[in-house]
DNA sequence: GTCGCCTGCAAATACGTTTTCGCACACTAT
DNA sequence: ATAGTGTGCGAAAACGTATTTGCAGGCGAC
């Protein structure tokens, strides 16, 4: 029973074996044409005891798929952050990529570099994370006829395969945590409005104003998303005749800029202000005071935008097109405070968005 | 010039546009056969023109390969915990991403799950990272004859193809940052012994003890990493008869759980107690006071080992088969105190560690 | 001038699968 | 018996490239 060296043992071996042709052993293995099941155990026998394992690299040319697919982070083209800095981006890699392995694909990361560069590596499918724009990316990968499945939305258009956090109801839901500790003039902090959570984060905040008779008080920080530009749009928004008494964040390192912001003009978090962040982080958990976050589930994203993926890559269109995932606030710290009485009977719930 | 509609170029293609063999095309793009280089121009100006890319997976059939690197995190095979959790997997991720694509390989993620789901994806190579004592994940690819650089060495050998940070230089130069900033008993808060860095460590912790004439104190963290871990280990050392008047954790998390147990005990940092810790984070920077780090470079870890394994894939045996990353000190609140006059004449750097 | 050598290219084969097609054989209905 | 209908399987083509081998022709040397 000693593993027979350095003979690769391919389809042929286990025909021969088996007494078959590779044909029968191909059918057998991948329950494709009419055989007996007498046949087709006797041969999974045989390739079992061989420990026959497919060429994936011929069996991709003779199918015409590779196996492969691509995961890249759009808003990065400009190049102006790390996907790294983000744990975010990190948790839906991994879960996107131990999906895939379940699945038989490979996930291969592709850097923000030139689109044209993976157009050797022939991939099934793509995953676009936080598509901008017109997305150059989206626009090389349609030319290729090469199956789409975006995490966030193409700005503009809800057309397409997507994959996305509930931003709207998670914005209303975080903005009703605001208020009801206490905070009536809140302010938005946001990125610039390239991508569809930061559209829909300024979309939900305004409807949000209207609806509570508050005054839009808008902040749209530098496209570098670092804390250095969360501190600046903080600054500015604090030197206003009516500043905000709260500021909610639609980054996590945005949030913390706005906590630095605050030590420095002496204002006291939570007690003068109340500050809240979009996407829990390790950071946010360690600042002080700690951040409140309003959660998203990269992890259920990754999942849900790979079996996406692979639905329109093996043919079985997905029935739904779209998949929305749930947030939850994760109240710490920073808006850390007595509840108040609500004036109005609405109970604090957010479609979609349930408190943890 | 409008481009061809659903017609594949392929290698056919360009030879009957050039009046050519394949095989001259061939030969004249991968510059291999007896060719003029009059014909060798034409046959690649007319490739050029018809926008030819040859089909990866058939070229790969050809030559054997696949023109995939994987990349695993070893040390998670136990499942305690997740990789994105920290930035060091993740950035070290993203260059050996972009230098695979450099070099026409793409890399795949290999989740820590089973070590023989990848058997079905033949790779071309693999990137181990921290490798564990006799690494069964290590065994299987050797056993497949697959080959192997690994970030950090295989505990008990030297041996094989590595790229490590240069751990035992960067222990020492921050326990004489520590000493001289008047720390007389300085204790290590270990990860459990298992990988290389976590070794090589307590190896120079032991050493530079002997050589200053200080008691050794050591407490080994649970295996999760946590903070919490950190935690606990670390109310340990402060219950001891002589605590420790300094901590050196050799991961970020587990020093954040040092800033705890301090706080908890109400000591003050870094007036009481000085702490510092291995591997830069966001969390680290953010956390009060600011953690003073041993960073490591994630980025030329990843850099280097993928050269190395492109090295060995390609037959082209990497000259070095081993390759030490410097390491440097950031300074921060945690160990913010007067630097003493030095009892010893002894420079304060460590070799290959420099003080940022 | 004949032999051998070198040059420039093409035909053929190999890589390991999947898939299409067709061939026997057996069985049923006439 | 004969035609018709399935059934179980194998031969062969296809996927797109790299490489090995073979085949002409030109040239120099004797």
């Amino acid at each position: 029973m000693l593993p027979a060296m350095k003979q690769p043992v391919g389809i042929k071996q286990v025909a021969e074996a088996a007494g078959v042709s590779i044909t029968t052993v191909s059918h057998a293995l991948n329950g494709k044409g009419r055989l007996t099941d007498a046949t087709r155990q006797h041969v999974r026998q045989v390739a079992e005891r061989l420990g026959y394992r497919p060429n994936a690299t011929a069996r991709n040319l003779a199918g015409g798929r590779t196996g492969l697919i691509g995961l890249a982070v759009s808003q990065t083209l400009e190049g102006r952050f790390a996907v790294s800095d983000f744990a975010y981006y990190s948790q839906l890699m991994s879960t996107a990529t131990a999906a895939a392995m379940d699945r038989g694909y490979a996930l291969v990361l592709a850097s923000g570099t030139d689109p044209s560069a993976w157009r050797n590596i022939g991939l099934d499918g793509m995953i676009v994370v936080d598509p901008v724009r017109a997305d150059p990316l989206v626009r090389e990968l349609r030319s290729q006829r090469i199956p789409i499945v975006t995490t966030g939305r193409i700005p503009d258009t809800d057309k397409g395969h997507w994959v996305d956090n509930d931003h709207r109801a998670g914005t209303r839901a975080i903005l009703d945590h605001l208020a009801a500790r206490g905070a009536e003039r809140i302010a938005l902090l946001a990125s610039p409005p390239v991508t569809s959570y930061a559209i829909d984060a300024g979309d939900s905040y305004e409807q949000w104003c209207a609806e509570h008779g508050q005054e839009p008080l808008l902040a749209v920080a530098r496209d570098d998303l670092t804390e250095g530009s969360g501190f600046e749009a903080t600054v500015g928004l604090l030197r206003r005749r009516r500043p905000p008494d709260a500021v909610y964040a639609t980054l996590d390192r945005l949030a913390l800029g706005a906590l630095l912001a605050a030590q420095a003009k002496g204002l006291s978090v939570p007690r003068e202000l109340l500050v809240a962040g979009c996407t829990d982080s390790e950071a946010g958990k360690w600042a002080h005071p700690s951040l409140t976050a309003l959660a998203l589930d990269p992890e259920e994203i990754g999942r849900a935008a790979l079996a996406m993926v692979v639905g329109l890559i093996e043919g079985t269109d997905p029935s739904p097109a779209n998949v929305l995932v749930a947030t939850r606030i994760l109240p710490r710290g920073s808006t850390r405070r007595r509840v108040l009485a609500r004036k109005t009977a609405a109970p604090a719930r957010g479609a979609g968005a349930s408190v943890a």
